[in-house]
DNA sequence: GTCATATAATGACTGACGGTCATATTGTGA
DNA sequence: TCACAATATGACCGTCAGTCATTATATGAC
């Protein structure tokens, strides 16, 4: 390897790590492209020959951030009940989230269409690789727990949408930093997790028992 | 009222409303306030005399729709079952952000502390209002339907944070009009939000029977 | 080690666009 | 009708992402 393409190599980490503490001190819309060059010691256009663009920096962030998640998840210790390592995963990813709110923003940011258009294809193709790792993921745990008999038969895609729904919402509040304009009694962001765990249990196990065509009280 | 005072409303309803269609042409984020203007026939100037910023053009589309909604939900008619009242309400919302996902994304956009904080006052009062009002209904229903007996006593509270996370995330959902990203079989929204209204109602009721300190298979 | 050439870094420049404000135009009310 | 207040206008301004002509550095053959 030559020298310059390890100097690459370090200054794109090095270029992601300032950009990271930046975001964090002034907020990642107000930081700019010249402070981010300054503050990592190159000219800006040096900027440009790692990132094709801003909103590449954003993905990037939101990638290295989403791999390490899975890797995570993927590599915790299964417990004899299926449905009890669903849980402990989704608890796992609750807390990754809430001690790096920053990159949840990010990744919310990124999950757009109109950002994905904006993106070049290998940054796409990596989102959506990722995506697809993360769906194996849930699929996994599911089906064990159904195999198990402790998540009634149900197939994994229909019980994806609701889980899936659950944590882009978990993640704007996480993102937010609360449960937002003060509506009402705010709890720690944990307590909320907590209940909100509970919630996707009760969701995955569906009700019981199964209602008629028009249950009645 | 003075002639002016009237033109002045007249003429911002006439704004918001352009401002949709160049929305839905063009994407929110693409559209110039020069391009409004002139769609408008109005100087570039006289939207700011509207508006306080290009964000607060959002902020009022998005506070209309919201309104619209609550309205409709306020005055849907009540069903023996309270359970199932919740569930029509939902399923009101969901189609009703089915039918307008551009609006569904402006929601989104301005429903984060960043944005909220560039807002004026009266705006942000607004978008507090609005919410609190959301609250009130969630929590008339829910009280109802624990009242029936058809939910398990529970603070209306925590069984907020359940149900709002979906919505933020079926919002979501809608708002990038699939599932995003090909990443697997994707279905109909309509049939997507039929199976979340089911996930949310059996995480409206909550695990049955109570599971112990462990649960085994 | 030298040096011609290729490669990479630099920062002044460019254009787009949100927002402003001096000037022109229109409305108001005595 | 007309002096004055109120409002509309669009050229202008500042910011910032992104570009590229010029300068600096790395490479590899000899």
């Amino acid at each position: 390897m030559r020298y310059q393409d390890e100097l690459f190599r370090q200054r794109e980490e090095l270029l992601l790590d300032t950009a990271l503490a930046l975001f964090r001190e002034c907020g990642w819309e107000k930081v700019t492209v010249s402070q981010l060059a300054a503050r990592a010691g190159v000219a800006k256009g040096t900027v440009y020959k790692h990132f094709a663009s801003k909103e590449a920096i954003y993905a990037s962030l939101a990638l290295r951030f989403s791999r390490s998640c899975l890797e995570q998840y993927e590599s915790m210790p299964h417990r004899p009940s299926p449905l009890e390592s669903i849980r402990e995963v989704i608890r796992a990813a609750f807390a990754r989230m809430l001690s790096h709110p920053l990159e949840v923003q990010l990744c919310l940011h990124c999950d757009r269409p109109e950002f994905q258009s904006r993106l070049d294809e290998s940054q796409r193709g990596a989102f959506q690789a990722l995506d697809e790792q993360y769906n194996a993921l849930f699929h996994r745990l599911v089906e064990a727990a159904v195999a198990a008999g402790e998540i009634p038969p149900k197939s994994p895609e229909s019980l994806y949408w609701g889980v899936d729904a659950v944590f882009q919402g978990v993640m704007a509040r996480i993102a937010a930093g609360g449960l937002g304009l003060e509506r009402h009694a705010t709890p720690s962001l944990e307590i909320y997790s907590e209940h909100v765990v509970e919630f996707i249990t009760a969701g995955l196990l569906g009700r019981f028992p199964d209602p008629g065509p028009e249950a009645s009280p």
